[in-house]
DNA sequence: CTGAATCCCTGCCGATACTG
DNA sequence: CAGTATCGGCAGGGATTCAG
């Protein structure tokens, strides 16, 4: 166990890649990475949404209407911005702008689905 | 796909459950259960020491030297309200307290790995 | 040794109003 | 239609100090 040196260890990361090891918070270490693209109210919601098909601007809202224009707009351009959601101007008028998941944004399902699970197993501490 | 409603889904979770369509963020969706786990700054980083072993309060601390007492304070006492990590005062003196990953709290470890493992494959959009 | 209390500073989120 | 600009409130996080 602490000799692992050989070989392709069981768990892809961990062990032995040296952002396993660091410190302190750094961008690099692709567990901040990835909660970094979660990160934000209503960002997986948004997600979820796209994880059942493309979406545009006003469909969002519609699906999501408690969530203000500009948080959108932010949600939408973050996401973008991490590679999880693609950008597609329609052609016309009125203007539309489409979304849909990039194949990154794709693989965010097996990952929402084990934060789902655990979460899914949560029982609150104790009530007595 | 559309019709399923027989039988166990492959997918535990997410096709059937009421929380999978929550129009907006609330506590009760699993996911937000999760995410709220791993919530802050440092967090994951106090998960992984434990995911390497026990830990007391100077053991952690002299693993993560930038973390500072007071917010160190705050995820354990996070992290045990959260079920993931459960405390006991070490009788004697100088008083010492030990923590330790609940069951529940050793099951966060599939979830850091999909987390990594998306990290991982993350590239940053394009340099060019 | 292991925290709790306090203070300040920053960044997020929401609401509103405005532009291409 | 799809955003951007601006502002205010509030909670998170760090440093320091104090207590059991």
């Amino acid at each position: 166990m602490t000799h692992q040196t050989v070989g392709y260890p069981a768990r892809p990361g961990l062990p032995d890649d040296p952002r396993a090891n660091v410190a302190e918070p750094t961008p690099s270490c692709p567990v901040e990475i990835a909660l970094a693209a979660l990160h934000g109210r209503w960002t997986t919601l948004v997600i979820r949404e796209f994880l059942r098909g493309d979406r545009t601007f006003t469909e969002l809202r519609q699906a999501l209407p408690a969530l203000s224009d500009k948080v959108l707009s932010d949600r939408l351009a973050h996401l973008t911005e991490a590679g999880v959601l693609e950008r597609r101007r329609q052609p016309g008028w009125p203007p539309r702008v489409h979304y849909a998941l990039t194949p990154h944004g794709r693989r965010l399902g097996p990952v929402l689905q084990a934060l789902w699970d655990w979460g899914v197993q949560h029982r609150p501490p104790v009530t007595g």
